[in-house]
DNA sequence: AACAATTCCAACTTAAACGATAGGGATTGC
DNA sequence: GCAATCCCTATCGTTTAAGTTGGAATTGTT
């Protein structure tokens, strides 16, 4: 089991992106790429993702860059990893419409125990705000 | 994210097995896979891990099979997985070594967030025997 | 006007993991 | 002896993840 870096990159970008939009600072893929050692190409399309769903907002040109599309409040862990990972839930039959096509579903038995994994990883992401992320690492 | 096969396979055949158990009655590769519609190569390496784990005992020869190695309320699912996954946490700086040797962790805010995740699936887990979903599908 | 810094976009490549198969040896009950 | 089983290892094919490349369009600066 393992999330995807698709997902930890966005979210670490988020995060530098989310600590330059106070005085509305565009920050650019290449500065976001050398503070967070990712590939820049790979990056770009990451956060193109994320531009898409209007986390961020983009300028074009010299001096453009990102920067935040919605308050740090309103921006929660679990939309950032939907719109990044293909697909979030930890098994293909934790989805309903999976579930009633699955030649198993009569009598499998094991997944209400993923479902209740699934609930589990959904909360805490759910539950962490961007805010949340950047007031717990100010706070110490 | 996702489970892997041999995780979900590996806790179904677990299952199968638990429900055999109580008539000290083994039950064949075959007879799991054809319950389980899972390929009966694939499944015999994953119960082949399980064997090892001792979570099961087994019987060569004809009437031959598997049967629990261990009473099913002392089988959690976490330790199920991590015999199964390769590694079960959600991203690989989880791990203290690994967290560590990595170039970033100076400035990595994110981690925290990867660790209430990881902690949320591993609560899950720990808290489900096999012995509660064979009540839990008893009772239904 | 030239230029450099940037976003934007799509195609391609590489590497690893997953899921599955194949073949054969060893053991046991009938 | 034979069929059913566990046991072990090697191999294979597909898909996916991760990363690369090349280039177009936009914008500010000199
Ligand atoms: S395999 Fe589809 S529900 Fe269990
Ligand atoms: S990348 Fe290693 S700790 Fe964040």
């Amino acid at each position: 089991m393992k999330l995807s870096t698709k997902g930890q990159y966005g979210v670490r970008a988020m995060i530098v992106i989310a600590e330059n939009s106070n005085n509305d600072k565009y920050v650019s893929i290449n500065d976001i790429a050398a503070k967070e050692k990712i590939s820049s190409g790979y990056l770009e399309r990451i956060i193109s993702k994320l531009k898409k769903a209007g986390f961020v907002k983009s300028e074009r040109g010299a001096n453009g860059g990102y920067i935040l599309g919605k308050k740090p409040k309103d921006i929660n862990m679990f939309d950032i990893m939907s719109v990044l990972e293909d697909n979030i839930d930890v098994i293909e039959c934790v989805d309903v419409q999976v579930f009633e096509k699955c030649d198993n579903h009569c009598n499998c038995k094991a997944r209400k125990l993923w479902l209740k994994v699934n609930e589990a990883v959904e909360n805490v992401l759910k539950n962490t705000t961007l805010e949340d992320i950047i007031a717990d690492n100010n706070k110490k």
